[in-house]
DNA sequence: GCCTTTCTCGCATTCGAAGTCAAATTAGCG
DNA sequence: CGCTAATTTGACTTCGAATGCGAGAAAGGC
């Protein structure tokens, strides 16, 4: 029967009823519920029985029906994740990354992306929907909606954004510390004059990279520091670029919020600037992406450790799965500075 | 109640049993009959009950249980996307653009990626189990494979491959006369001696990319080619292009099978063998991904219509879900000529 | 006002697997 | 071999929403 192809079982095949544990259990000649623990991990079966079953269950290619089964153990295998499309476009891979980690675990992604902010609350109604057993969110979210979360009793952990003033699970990358770094690095270099591209002002990891950068310029005393906004794209460090060196051609030294504007940066300043990078100016930037080490770029920024963020956002989600009773927790790691050569050496 | 945020509620509201229509029904004093009926579009419901059980749902917080309506609609709602690493990496957007289109048709992505092409068959399990409703497919998959999905009458569309020899679903990038115009451009500006860079000999789009060019510049006579296999990352274009160079330094052209290591390339050129690009050598690759456009890079490539791609996978799924019976269909779209500036001019 | 037709609504069942509990089987041991 | 203890097994119920069917209510026609 596997081997006729006419279209006739063809169609039949389409139409075909699924097989559910009570067609392997007739096959079997066994019980319903024999099928069922012979799925089961650890189950008290006799080993007759499962063989009997097994032979049965793949003589009609019966696979456990994963709905049926969330729906009485209350338990999904589904993990929520949110982004919005410009974080799921600067780190691809960590959406690869959480999806392979979470699947060694047993649990699958259901993927939600945000077009818009707007649209949050009816992608949490969705979310709340699907049962998902928790959220791993890279996005904004406002005060209620986390108390809507909260509500519902649905564990959730925060990727790179967190919040001071509330008590919430969250790993993230240390922003400010990283910035810290650039700055020390650029003022070792004997740099006087600073530009900063910021990222949009909405973005808190902009917000905390910027203020990370300013806070230390601050400190090391040096007061001559222009900030331009840019929205974290290409075009936006181009642009940021050009408008600092209009209003202060004396700018030896740029501080991006990430890496794709320093990108854009290092382009305009060598192809529509005539600036030698680093010779006249150097630029940093922040993530540490695939392309910041081409050798055109070769930028110096620091790099988040995305290995282990994503691990870390995974176990602790699967931790409050388990147990929902755990304490609220903030991981937060160092990045790492990766010297690079955009950046004038001291 | 709301207001209390003492430890102690906190944690009632944790345990606390889910709301379920049966909730609902109760507070509004109607049958649970009735409170699905309203969450169900065009139901006959009077205006009256519609009224007094949405303020139920409302003040409980009632979301309809997405799992258990699965179960019995049989239609889960969620689509599979299996995506093998690589491909991953090189279309980020492409995921988040397929997540927002099925978002917008009522349909969520359940994630499935690949870090092994072994793990495919557990993998095929895992789909299944899901109920999900159909697969889009970026993933290298053999005909028992195939044949195995077929089997369970479950819908699904291949993302950027195709098989010549299959009757199946699939949305394609005509790689082949893409690649087939960079070399009409290569040719027309004078080039003799070519470079190809191949994909990894598993891939289907590299495959079919370098026997377009190759086919291509046999037709127009020009006998002078090299190629050195890749696998699409940027380091094998630049390890690819010394290869090139070594063997024979008369190369004034190079192909490559995709973008990244088209950029890869231009960059071993100036910054390693101090070659111009595009005055001394030509280099075109393929895709159109984002950093093509860069300055550094202004790459001559043949863009890929990703969002009408991702559109026309889509819509082929969904309506495959709605009518299993359809027609197996191919819909190739051609690629879009980039002009760039990597390449010499006639 | 009475009878027919059309709406609404509730009852009961269904989807498919898991888990409870008690019956049945097997094993253990003197 | 007989009796108890341990292990297997099956009948039945559960999870939460959807739906066919029939009863009751409202609307329409004369």
């Amino acid at each position: 029967m596997q081997k006729d192809r006419s279209a006739e079982t063809d169609h039949v095949r389409r139409v075909r009823k699924r097989v559910t544990s009570y067609d392997v259990a007739r096959r079997a000649g066994v019980s319903q519920s024999a099928v069922s623990r012979c799925f089961k991990p650890g189950a008290s079966v006799s080993k007759k029985m499962r063989a009997q079953v097994m032979k049965a269950a793949i003589g009609l290619g019966y696979q456990p029906n994963a709905i049926a089964r969330s729906l009485i153990t209350r338990r999904s295998n589904m993990v929520a994740v949110v982004v919005s499309q410009k974080t799921a476009l600067y780190y691809p891979e960590i959406l690869v990354e959480i999806s392979q980690r979470l699947s060694a675990r047993g649990e699958r992604v259901l993927l939600f992306t945000l077009e818009q902010e707007s649209d949050i609350d009816l992608l949490l109604d969705q979310v709340l929907q699907y049962q998902v057993d928790g959220m791993i969110i890279a996005a904004r979210l406002s005060g209620e909606q986390i108390d809507a979360i909260e509500d519902r009793g649905l564990p959730f952990v925060f990727y790179n954004r967190s919040f001071k003033d509330r008590q919430i699970n969250a790993v993230c990358c240390d922003q400010s510390e990283g910035e810290r770094w650039l700055v020390n690095r650029l003022v070792g270099a004997g740099h006087k004059h600073f530009g900063i591209i910021s990222g949009p002002e909405d973005s808190a990891v902009g917000i905390e990279r910027t203020q990370g950068a300013v806070e230390r310029l601050h400190e090391v005393g040096v007061s001559d520091v222009d900030i331009v906004e840019g929205d974290f794209s290409y075009e936006s460090g181009r642009d940021g670029l050009i408008k600092l060196h209009r209003k202060k051609p004396s700018i030896d030294a740029v501080i991006c919020a990430n890496d794709v504007m320093a990108i854009g940066c290092v382009d305009a300043a060598r192809n529509e600037l005539g600036l030698d990078v680093p010779g006249r100016l150097s630029i940093v930037g922040f993530d540490g992406v695939g392309p910041s080490a081409w050798s055109s770029y070769n930028l110096t920024t620091v790099r988040q450790p995305v290995g282990r963020m994503t691990e870390a956002a995974v176990s602790m989600i699967l931790e409050r799965v388990e147990n929902p009773e755990l304490q609220s927790e903030k991981r937060i790691f160092s990045g790492i500075m990766i010297e690079g050569g955009s950046a004038r050496s001291a």
